[in-house]
DNA sequence: AAAAATATTTAAGCATACTTAAATATTAAT
DNA sequence: ATTAATATTTAAGTATGCTTAAATATTTTT
């Protein structure tokens, strides 16, 4: 299958699963940077191939084969992203970027070879789930924004949900990184800020950081 | 460019450093399996965006830029390899076959950073020169393939010049590896066989063997 | 040097993955 | 419940990188 495709029936699988994107062909062309237009003719012509449900108007539906697709890819998105992050100390921004291309170049052998070298990872440096040889996602997640925690509490980042340079760099100035504790210290409401404590530093954070910063109560 | 211009560039280089072949569009064309028509086709395309000179019924030449092109493309196959060799313990065809396409989704960036890792390799695990970050090889190869070699001689293997599973195989489970010492005992002329003597192995090899594999007099 | 074999080029056509523009349907607003 | 705004679909068209078939040129053989 084309990397076309492969992009396609992954910004699918994202948006479903992030409740607040729907998965109508304009959605979708809107992550991939193409027209509305191209995403219309292409769910047509993956639902011929039986990787997707297309009913005129409707958001496109990915069969069980479809779904596999999508996790088959994103699993070596992922593996790269844990690879990279570990051999080349490169920086979360950098890892993603190189995944992006790396993943749809990799056979199935190489990434079990990846995968076995590192230990069989549960999850990539962002604190995405790494799914398994067969796309199964076996972990579950109990992990809550940010912007939802409770004052005075001490949590575990779990998951830094973005891909953008700057608020990765920011991130690893601050000691935000996959695994470390943080003390959630005051919860601003009416502005929406959330004030902590990172390795002896405080910091106060606005809605759009911790909206995609995701994080553990319990250890 | 595309993974096709790539892969176009590439072939034209490589046959032109190997004497026995020309770089007529019909041999591009069987080197990458594709039609002789659609080798012309690309031919005039590359001309237009100046990375080779094309003159009808004449063998292709790439410019300086082709040329750098080309060893871009080299570079990162090689560096693959070399990585891929190290890190996750696979063999060399196992090795070449993955880099085949990692080489096309690699950033100078990802290569370098390779070629950092691994200590900037002058030769890939076949005995293959990998070109520096500017596109030069900078080592000199004064080997000859094996056929030419004389009786009673030690040599140092330094390239294995094939992409073949069988031969690769052949050659791992016959101490016939880069860098290893071998004995040339007899050249059996008129046959075009060499018996040669490897880890206290007798072996003879016939002519499709003994000139793809590579040796180096001196140590 | 002519004939035969081989290679290259031209021409027409196809699949993929896009585009823009116009038509049609859905959703949101009043 | 209309109207307005927005999204989706259809239609027509494009670039890329191929194909096969036929025409033309080159190379090899005799």
């Amino acid at each position: 299958m084309s990397v076309a495709i492969e992009n396609f029936v992954k910004a699918i699988y994202k948006n479903d699963k992030n409740d607040s994107n729907d998965t109508k062909p304009g959605n979708i062309a809107k992550k991939l940077g193409i027209s509305n237009a191209a995403a219309t003719d292409m769910a047509k012509k993956l639902a011929t191939k039986d990787l997707l449900h297309y009913e005129k108007y409707q958001a496109l539906q990915l069969t069980e084969k479809g779904t596999k697709m999508a996790l088959n890819v994103i699993r070596k998105h992922r593996l790269w992203e844990a690879f990279l992050f570990k051999t080349f100390d490169m920086s979360l921004h950098e890892i993603h970027r190189e995944a992006e291309f790396l993943e749809h170049e990799t056979s199935d052998f190489l990434a079990e070879k990846i995968s076995e070298y590192l230990g069989h990872p549960k999850f990539d440096p962002h604190g995405d789930p790494i799914p398994n040889g067969e796309g199964e996602i076996t972990t579950i997640d109990d992990s809550m924004a940010l912007s939802e925690t409770k004052e005075d509490t001490v949590y575990t980042i779990s998951r830094l949900m973005s891909d953008d340079k700057e608020f990765f760099d920011f991130c690893a100035h601050n000691g935000l990184k996959f695994g470390n504790q943080i003390k959630v210290v005051k919860q601003f409401k009416k502005n929406g800020m959330t004030q902590l404590s990172v390795a002896g530093n405080n910091i106060v954070l606005n809605k759009d950081f911790t909206s995609i910063i995701y994080v553990n109560e319990k250890n």
